[in-house]
DNA sequence: ACTTTGACTTCGG
DNA sequence: TCCGAAGCCAAAG
């Protein structure tokens, strides 16, 4: 994929794509791989964000489908509090999906 | 070079 | 809701 005059290799397309997504909102895997042009590719969403950390990259608006938060233990529960703080609503286990799903805007 | 693992999703049963 | 299979593919062993 063409992007401002470079190569870019997929995780950091997909990387830009988490980018897109609003404080208070969040996508699911495959919604990110849809976005940045790799559909079906759900897994490796996963994938381009273990280092998400350090890029600054807000790795914690990604959730499963459903609003599930799949990060097991306690890095799960961090994810749920960062969400929180930032104003996404739970029901249950699940992100309120129906509120804070990201919508993306086609380029 | 081959096999297994994993923050996945979808479809059937 | 839960479970298995299929499709997915980078990384680790």
């Amino acid at each position: 994929m063409r992007n401002g005059g470079s190569w870019l290799g997929y995780f950091e397309e997909i990387q830009r794509t988490v980018l897109r997504i609003p404080r208070g909102r969040v996508a699911t895997y495959g919604d990110v791989a849809r976005a940045a042009g790799y559909p079906g590719r759900a897994r490796q969403v996963a994938w381009a964000l273990r280092n998400a950390e350090l890029r600054g990259i807000p790795w914690q608006r990604v959730l499963g489908q459903g609003g599930r938060i799949l990060l097991p233990g306690s890095a799960g529960l961090h994810q749920r509090a960062l969400l929180e703080r930032e104003g996404v609503l739970f029901v249950g286990s699940r992100a309120d999906m129906q509120r804070c799903r990201h919508r993306f805007r086609r380029i």
